[in-house]
DNA sequence: CATGAATGAGGCTTCATTCAT
DNA sequence: TATGAATGAAGCCTCATTCAT
């Protein structure tokens, strides 16, 4: 019997790699040569577990927002209602979740002009928000909240905050330490919540 | 006498066609060949004009910043305190400052991993949150905010406000009207700035 | 398992087509599309096995060089104190030693204004030369030539000659025929060596 | 009238700006646009003053030789036996010859596949070679040398250490001051001219 | 399952040359 | 006579991909 190769880890452990890349030099320079070195396969990995680099590339981008939506998973399934926690897993307030972000802000590019790749970055996005959402009405449940608030402009607000403080922080992680993004995430949130 | 070509008025001219490119189908697949063709010149014209395609694209970049600085002047040159209308200004609103966030957001995977990109990225952010502090100052100096309030920590909000509604906007303007933006754009504020 | 290729022996095999060719066209006008075509392979065989365009070249000089040596080397062999023998290996009396002077001829124009092809000829000239040198002493240990004899200024002289008579031969051939050639080479040496 | 400006005259002192090029950077390295800055012109002047580039570097090689038939003359109008006088008005003692040498070895590389460079080369050996028994025959006839030598065979060896040296001292003038050349070339014509 | 040799398309850039002025 | 803007051909190189092994 042929050694079997977990097809899935396989592909897990090249686009970790994909990321670490994209991260450092940003998605256009990452070349298949570089990868597979980098991950100490041949050039061939590519092709072999992937249909395309281009779907190599959607895998990533897809496994990094699929880390994120474990992160939020973490807290809700402590507290259902945590929305500070929430939108603090979201956001690049330590290495991991800034790597994430650098992946994303270099997907952007891409994205422009590749419908595809944009309907991913909608798709997370309204994803995201949706969850949020869920934390609002958990919330209001709770009573921590009005329930006539408007839940959809709340949610849009703090997912908008959530996406403004990454870009800064992604570009210039010195002057956006995590002190200051909450600090920044507080101020805004204060008057949003405090409404019972 | 040789022909004579106003050479930055020809600059902005090339630029201006990179950038609609740009806007179209995203930096890295703009190519000298499409975008001499789309200019309605040789592939020449790009070394002629500039010393490098990196030294276009830095060009366009800035360029498409000088116009939004620009808008943001013509609002302050009426009310130096009008807060609303400079955030107004630098959001997607129309078509114009649409284009301006698609190049933006497609340089963004270029600034990830090119240093000088990275930081132009992080001056222009910077000089940004200057002259919304300086609008702050103004409105405190005219009563309409409190003169103790945390100039930087506001202008970071709102900073933060505008580049979230852009990358939100940017890949989804179905979803982000103007109202939309708008929309929230007043929630987040009402609380900011009535603290008289 | 894939395909096994020799490397170095590909680099020699590609050496050799860029050495016919430049002797046919000259170094500067080898395109990499010529010698691919010649060698019958894509373009891109050159940066598989060389990193530049240059190292090509450059390999191909040494070549040239080595093969040049080697033809001494096997006179040497035979007879360590062979001067004729050792003089004739480096003239350009078959159509080999010619194609060898052609292709140093044609890397002159590059090596003016090129520090590095410079080094390289200047070594060349010098090993060459410290060869002479040992087949001169080797000739004054068995009698035949002075012991006090002045053996560097006869090997330039020697050096000298070679260079001048395939300069010459490289240029037209049709006017110096080896026996012509031979004819100058033993004018010039008879004073020289006769001298026990 | 419009002002007449001497063709010639402009031709030798572009011919000159491109052959202090050369001997720099190497006949292939000047571009028109580069040589056009040093002379202070436009790129249009070799247009304008020469059918083609090619002519340009044709005419400048042929300046080149012109330069040094003019010193051999110099000397030969003082004394038309002045063998020595000849051979030294050739070689690259100074730094005007050395550069004249510069350029010709640089065209070299042009001249191997190159037919008409390789013919206007191998015209200025034998014009140079004509010259050298020209003097030979008036030593004959001043009883410097015997009737019955070998003219033709003593020239060709004098023009094969002419350049013979002058390749060496080209690309290694460090190691071929002037008085090396001269030790060479005395050893090497003594047993030849002292034969009345 | 995995390799690395080889490809061909395409990118950016440089350059001699032309042309209207 | 002289200019400099503009061209188009060509050069080198890089890269994702394929294929025999």
């Amino acid at each position: 019997m042929p050694r079997q190769v977990d097809h899935d880890a396989r592909r897990r452990e090249v686009a970790e790699v994909a990321a670490r890349l994209i991260a450092q030099v940003g998605v256009e320079r990452v070349t298949v040569r570089e990868l597979a070195k980098a991950a100490g396969y041949s050039t061939a990995i590519v092709s072999h577990y992937f249909a395309d680099k281009r779907q190599l590339l959607l895998f990533t981008y897809q496994a990094a927002a699929q880390a994120a939506q474990a992160r939020v998973d973490a807290v809700l399934e402590r507290a259902p209602d945590d929305l500070i926690g929430t939108i603090e897993a979201l956001l690049p307030l330590d290495d991991a979740r800034h790597r994430d972000w650098q992946v994303w802000l270099s997907f952007w590019g891409m994205a422009i002009g590749d419908p595809e790749f944009a309907a991913e970055q909608r798709g997370r996005v309204l994803g995201t928000r949706r969850r949020i959402e869920e934390v609002l009405r958990a919330m209001a449940a709770n009573g921590k909240l009005a329930k006539d608030a408007d839940f959809d402009l709340i949610a849009r607000e703090l997912l908008t905050l959530v996406n403004g403080l990454a870009v800064q922080a992604g570009f210039d992680p010195a002057d956006w330490p995590a002190e200051r993004q909450r600090g920044v995430l507080l101020q805004a949130m204060a008057p949003l919540t405090v409404r019972v």
